[in-house]
DNA sequence: ACACCGTGTGTGCACGCTCCCAATCATCCG
DNA sequence: CGGATGATTGGGAGCGTGCACACACGGTGT
């Protein structure tokens, strides 16, 4: 590990260095560089001796003009600004995506695409080749960017199912509407009879499916469906607060509440709080995401796991594989109930 | 605005193509992208005219081949994982440097060295040249990898005033000190005279600075040091909980606290709130941060702002300065008294 | 008339790498 | 033993760009 330890910028060494060094050709090196095929044991080692005593790495940006690839990929946010600092969920999944590339070498490109003409820009960016491919995280249905990276064919993985574009875009998710399905279950198991639901957006994957599996839920237990039980919300904490506020105008009988998100359930227990309910005793409220503010309200958050780690190791997967040349592939992970005080 | 419409990756037009739209030679063309000088106003409309009829986007990876640099910049987080996601700070930083750099069309690479090989590797990418500097977020002395990097001469500019490293070392940091006092001096007034501290951990300078203000402000007050007041938490919510319980057993007349985090605070809050104390009217409690978290307590919590929108245009000002070969750079800036419920 | 300047333009070269092809050599088959 | 096969190696070509240089041109000063 004989570096270059003399103080200053000096050149890095190059491939040809490396060459000399190991008396070999270029060509020898870049094979053993490139999976090491068609190398003798005798040139192999001592083509990595070489680089050990030179300290070289290789050059991407060389690599990259003859390969056409970038060897990086994009992790693209089009939400609004608010969502990403207020939603913890966004850095369990930058971070697993992030470890998961440095896994296979690849560097994570931050991309914020809120207004139109950062939209654009970035468009340009990712059309002109500068990225292998996109991670996409927008929820929001109808999203322009997104198929316009589709029609360039540009490696894609979304993160939730994307409504609104009927084409085939790979994308990876939590099973919303069986973690809904499983969360009402939990509350009706409690005896509560009167349960309300404030859902998120409408517009989002999230919004709609953990709705319905509320609603199937509901019919199979054979209570009819009662719409003063259903109020929406945006996933903030203050629509979560609004929410329960109109819930317990419409429905002042209400018994439990399923919240589509832990942030919205905080702002559940805040208005509940208000009101002089108690919690869980008169009202029992189910969160959704198991984000730390789960942990953070008092009592503690019942709520359903959402597998980040595994939505983001499958996301990069996903798109690996996509960009290796695969088919775009849909999949959709289990969630799990974590039972704390709340109901 | 005639781009190549048709389905289907092909190669993207060159330098080559757009002179050759245009009518002019590849150098002409070349001087239009880099600042236009030295050319006539017919030749820079015919170029111009070219690039937007083939929809021309510079490949990077040939410019950085010939110029040596990248125009990227790595973001680099040597924190254990846990306070990236408990943090709300690094969310807003990580945004506000991602959107300075974008002004300047320079992509961020988010880099997370956790682990002890992690840290290997990406101090080899870095060195290696493959970006042009590194934003730091590592407010733990004796970072190694800070050193490794001043010593390769890697542009660098840190968030917080590194301690530890005796070199010059840029960074941007808010006045921590000065913010502490402005919340010691406040609780002061408010007529409290047994003020607690919850610090945080003594070998970040958000930790000792803060405490300094404390014990400064007390000074000036003509109040005596009382060591019981005084404990320390690693920002994280539970050690806050921990750091109340402490300070209310050891001095149990304490009427505030002064937490060097809004995350503590919530703790503290919690903790407080257990023992039966009521906030504000028994003990005041302040915070530090201004963290989404802040407005999540009941009562909400005053506290102190920090600038993270300029800390983070900063940062990226001194770093683009630093790489275009000024010096290092020291920022500080001020903070900002939040009033809110909790006083 | 000359040299000189600043502006504007074209061209060869190099950046560091991967790919491709030809050359070499050992081995194997008929 | 001739030729075919396969493993291994070397080296040329070229990826798309910026830079240094040479050069053209019109105007200015001598």
């Amino acid at each position: 590990m004989t570096m270059n330890s003399s103080g200053g910028r000096r050149k890095p060494p190059t491939i040809h260095d490396v060459a000399r060094e190991a008396g070999v050709s270029r060509g020898t090196v870049s094979r053993v560089l490139n999976g090491g095929h068609y190398v003798s044991p005798a040139a192999h080692e001592a083509v990595n001796a070489a680089i050990r005593k030179t300290g070289y790495v290789v050059n991407r940006h060389a690599r990259s003009l003859i390969t056409g690839r970038s060897d990086s990929v994009g992790f693209l946010l089009t939400e609004p600004q608010e969502r990403f600092f207020e939603d913890p969920n966004f850095n369990v999944l930058l971070r697993g995506c992030t470890q998961a590339l440095a896994a296979h070498d690849i560097p994570l490109l931050l991309m914020l695409a809120g207004t139109e003409g950062e939209r654009r820009r970035i468009t340009r960016y990712i059309t002109a080749g500068h990225v292998d491919g996109v991670l996409l995280v927008s929820s929001h249905s109808g999203d322009p960017i997104a198929e316009q990276l589709r029609a360039a064919d540009v490696p894609l993985v979304a993160c939730g199912k994307p409504i609104g574009l009927g084409s085939r875009v790979s994308y990876v998710a939590a099973d919303d509407r069986d973690g809904a399905r499983e969360m009402v279950r939990h509350l009706l198991s409690l005896g509560r009879r009167r349960v309300g639901v404030v859902t998120g957006p409408l517009d989002t994957p999230g919004g709609v499916e953990r709705l319905a599996g509320y609603r199937e839920v509901l019919a199979e237990a054979g209570m009819e469906a009662d719409e003063r039980l259903v109020v929406s919300g945006d996933y903030s904490r203050v629509s979560g607060e609004l929410g329960a506020e109109r819930l317990l105008a419409q429905a002042p009988d209400m018994d439990a509440v399923f919240v589509a998100s832990d942030l919205m359930a905080q702002g559940v227990l805040t208005a509940l709080e208000r009101a002089g309910r108690r919690v869980p005793q008169d009202v029992a409220v189910g969160g959704f995401d198991d984000s730390p503010a789960a942990l953070a309200t008092r009592p503690e958050l019942t709520t359903i796991r959402q597998p980040w780690d595994r939505i983001s190791s499958e996301m990069v997967r996903v798109l690996l594989a996509q960009i290796g040349g695969e088919e775009a592939a849909a999949v959709i992970l289990p969630t799990e109930l974590v039972k704390r005080e709340s109901t």
